[in-house]
DNA sequence: CTTCATAATGCACACTTGTTTAATGTTCAT
DNA sequence: ATGAACATTAAACAAGTGTGCATTATGAAG
């Protein structure tokens, strides 16, 4: 594939962009007032030059009739980044989740480690948010967070077994001082837990579908 | 949405099918012959009433030049979720979020389609969330959003580029006046942009790491 | 030094294409 | 039967749009 010119590259570039967003092509003359040509004719010969280079292939004659043939933007090259596929609770009735039956599980999701933040020999999970006791904290109802069990640090958001039922919260542990747990959210008191204190799991991301 | 009448049927599925090989939308005249009409109008009163159905949208006076709002047909055959990769940027800077330069990207996530909420078919990127004015949205520095091109409805996040520099606001229209773009944060101005609004995609998911 | 590709201006032409107005006939629910 | 939405024909207009020719300038290659 023969190289491009900087303006060549530019004006492949707009219209590509503009193809993204308007999802049909721009015409020659919308070209032109986009780089303040004073001719038609400047973009003319760009189109020309990258026609005969093979980016892209019109049909003459027909407004806004072409294709980008060559795909310009290549693709980044595939990573060591590993995808999981991750089951995702709407609860967790009685203690630990079972990853090994999955009948609780309402869906799942698939996302590479790094993104999720996650160890992929740790068996991780993850629960669709109910409630807004950690709305201060950015996660709302609907919300999905990955879990991944294992001990928290304080600060640490996390998913306890509170009253048989799946809660998340801030775990903070202050010096050596017995933890507990707080909810992000003024209207809910912080919870001194007694020693029943059950924790699940780390939030390691959260996931909102918009 | 509003049902279509066969005819109208017809012709969504024609110009979707001739934009799906030819990458570029038919004219009027095109769609005339292809269903034998001995006038322009046939066609015309189908585009209006698939208009105002809302399944496409489209530029007045200008050729080949609407989009298809509504994907009618089309489903993903398998039931196997899909994986993609989407390269993820710190900023855009002058518009083009392709690969135009592909230094431009800080990195890349995998995340099944149906967890993002985007199509394969769109080429949806990543932003790194900077500043703070979308906070109210429960959407942080350092996040994560994945945007897919496309047209906004109102109250859509959106990345929109505004001063050279891709923020994130809240699109809103009412009626049919102008739109606008809202600051999740009660600290930011609203901003009522003139017509040299572009906006880059809407926001479909956020994804956070902790 | 000449030649060639790139880059751009200026202008005019002609085809492509969207749009309008006027009219006719159909189906369908009220 | 009556209005409303649908379907289509017909002719003409105006704007959108691609294209050609003439011309100038620059930098790299031969």
């Amino acid at each position: 594939m023969k190289e491009l010119t900087t303006r060549q590259h530019e004006i492949l570039g707009y219209i590509q962009l503009h193809f993204q967003s308007e999802s049909f092509w721009p015409s020659i003359r919308e070209i032109q007032s986009h780089f303040g040509f004073a001719s038609t004719n400047a973009v003319m010969g760009h189109l020309r030059a990258l026609e005969r280079k093979g980016y892209i292939s019109r049909v003459a004659g027909q407004a806004r009739a072409y294709r980008v043939t060559f795909d310009h933007q290549e693709q980044a090259p595939d990573g060591a980044t590993e995808v999981v596929e991750i089951p995702i609770y709407g609860s967790i009735a009685a203690g630990y989740p079972d990853g090994v039956e999955t009948g609780g599980a309402i869906g799942s999701l698939q996302i590479d480690v790094d993104t999720a933040g996650i160890r992929r020999s740790r068996r991780a999970f993850a629960l669709k948010v109910r409630g807004e006791s950690m709305i201060d904290a950015g996660i709302f109802e609907g919300d999905i967070v990955i879990v991944e069990p294992g001990l928290p640090k304080s600060g640490d958001i996390v998913a306890a077994l509170i009253d048989n039922e799946t809660t998340l919260k801030r775990f903070i542990q202050q010096g050596s001082g017995a933890p507990f747990l707080k909810a992000e959210n003024a209207a809910y008191p912080s919870l001194h837990p007694v020693s029943e204190l059950v924790i699940q799991g780390v939030v390691k991301a959260v996931v909102r579908s918009l």
